[in-house]
DNA sequence: TAATTGTTCTGTACCGATACAGTAGCGCCC
DNA sequence: GGGCGCTACTGTATCGGTACAGAACAATTA
């Protein structure tokens, strides 16, 4: 027995196979009554409709598009608020009927996702724009949104402003006094530890944005910055570790800005842990606002962005390049960046009076 | 300008089709140096490889499969648990190349994800096995398999030890001398409320394996158990306002068992703000053993599963699936049960003295 | 030397649909 | 009653590959 296709039903009706074919795809192309006899007849032999790849083949439409996250998967699925980004990109797409298919940036065996998996267009998220993963997606001419990522020409692009936020968040400190400030940050390469230079150190956009931010207050206050960096993986480790290299690290800093909530979390745990209050003691500013940052105690001051509006943004302006692609010649690229917002919560407060050197402005 | 396709590579080469085909995807085929000067033809084409969909028509393979999620995805996406599970899934899934689809169960528009997205496979996560997602599944006679979910015949499954699980949270109240005890409970469709007798009231199989083993240990006691069941909604909120229920409904009880650890969160979180202490005025009992319930405070008394274990069971089961579907009839389907255990930390300790009435047994 | 084996490349037949340009029949109108 | 415009359906070409069974030719074996 073979298998049950369009023809076989086209048989058994005695129709051609174009009027099946209608029959599921464009209704208004045939008579109700017909179509009526064709879907009973399909239903009958158990038919499950058009073969969703032959159909991609022949209509050069996937109904999928995939979303290419940094590095391995598993990180990421592990992050809140990447997730709370996919779940902006899932509620914009749905829809259109849109499926999301995830593509991790690591080559998998001789398999490589990116230039192997069908799909519509590609988000491309937090990736370092020299992987390879990145420059298949290219290649096929596929469709593409950048996010968190160097905006690049002619590939439309969401941001968030991250400098502002950093520097909102550094000026903060400043103006709450602070002259001993500590950096927390991460990224995939680069150097890792005690920095001197941390521009230096870091390619990775997001990172590049927030420390310059940072800078931008510090600098202007002329408060120099301890900064520890550390490979990505597990946050709450890194921040821990960090604030442990930060305390046996000669003097400790009233206040520490962090990459995220994420890390920041794992900051306040070494710092509790180590029998300091926060924010009586140090002062800690995480990035995101996570939904749980709000929740935890102290509840932490970080700078908010709105994910799940990045997360429509990016799927929109996916649907609008990939509708794009097929009409005609590409028009005007869009580069989005949305705002960010300081949210002063119960970790920062004024360094403690007991604070030693500070440096005159 | 035609597109590149493998003909043109072909033409430019003067081989045949069949040629270029396989110093891409076979290259024990032909001698490397042939191969070499295919593949430097299509550098220059700007070829990016086979192109996917016509790859996945003719040769029956899509490179990815499918993750049926229950109801939205947005929930799911922010459901740390269900995303450590996806993680499982990918890590086991990372050295075949295949890629993971997010499919949404509930339809959307005329599309349905389910029955038009090219996929070798699925698994299906805590859906309703009577969706309309999980028929057109099944009417596709794709390899599937069933995770916390009643195993069918037929089809793989992977479930934990719900029952037991439960009935060892609920036991472990028991032993600690509660006798009034509630639980906080959640589902997708069914009754909600205040309910008397909630097995009636829900279909789902994981809630209703563990409703079965918290009434093992508790009727065996002889301790009648409030459950207040909700909608499924953000957990947080469910376990506030189930909270705030209980805690207007007459007796307060000296002990909460939760459906999830994140609802035993806002179930905490509601209790503290009524300005009881957990656990000295309630204990509180959660499910899952979220990584950050044992950073919470007070760290959460939890049952735990291994998810990670549970993700990569599935995408093995999986992936055995597809290479049988292939090779020949189905041999014996496997239904795999995972063990559960409870972990005791600090949300649970005897009831207070002062509890009213109790039940003798 | 003839037979066998192996390597390397080719030709044809699909995979299962959709696109698009017809064609046939039919009612309508002046 | 011939031209016109609809609706309803069909035929052919095509989407871009892979599978599989050879063919051509050199190398090995008996």
């Amino acid at each position: 027995m073979g298998r049950v296709t369009l023809q076989t039903i086209a048989d058994h009706v005695g129709v051609s196979r174009m009027t099946v074919s209608n029959a599921f795809s464009r209704p208004d192309q045939l008579s109700a009554n017909l179509r009526d006899r064709v879907l009973a007849v399909a239903e009958e032999l158990g038919y499950a409709g058009p073969d969703p790849t032959a159909r991609a083949l022949a209509s050069g439409t996937a109904g999928t598009v995939g979303v290419l996250l940094s590095e391995t998967l598993t990180y990421s699925l592990t992050d809140e608020v990447a997730m709370a980004f996919l779940a902006g990109i899932t509620d914009e797409l749905a829809p259109t009927g849109t499926s999301l298919t995830l593509l991790s940036a690591a080559p998998q065996g001789d398999l490589v996702p990116a230039r192997d998996v069908a799909i519509d267009g590609a988000i491309v998220y937090s990736c370092n724009p020299e992987s390879s993963a990145v420059s298949w997606l290219m290649r096929r001419r596929l469709p593409m949104v950048f996010v968190d990522q160097a905006p690049a020409p002619g590939i439309a692009s969401i941001n968030i402003d991250d400098r502002q936020g950093a520097r909102a968040a550094a000026q903060h400190l400043v103006d709450l006094g602070h002259r001993q400030v500590a950096i927390v940050t991460t990224g995939f390469a680069g150097e890792f530890g005690l920095l001197t230079d941390p521009l230096q150190a870091t390619t990775a956009y997001t990172e590049r944005q927030r420390l310059l931010g940072w800078f931008d207050a510090l600098d202007a206050a002329g408060i120099p910055a301890t900064v520890v960096r550390q490979r990505h993986a597990n946050p709450d480790e890194i921040g821990y570790t960090a604030a442990q290299t930060l305390l046996g690290h000669g003097e400790c800093p009233t206040a520490i800005l962090c990459f995220s909530d994420a890390i920041a979390r794992g900051v306040i745990r070494a710092l509790q842990d180590s029998g300091l209050d926060v924010p009586d003691d140090v002062s800690v500013v995480g990035f995101d606002d996570n939904p749980i940052s709000r929740r935890i105690s102290p509840a932490l001051t970080t700078v908010r962005q709105d994910v799940d509006a990045k997360g429509r943004a990016a799927a929109s302006a996916l649907t609008l390049a990939i509708d794009r692609a097929k009409t005609g010649p590409a028009r005007r690229i869009r580069h989005l960046m949305l705002p960010t917002e300081l949210v002063v919560r119960a970790s920062t407060t004024h360094p403690p009076r007991t604070s030693s050197s500070s440096t005159a402005v």
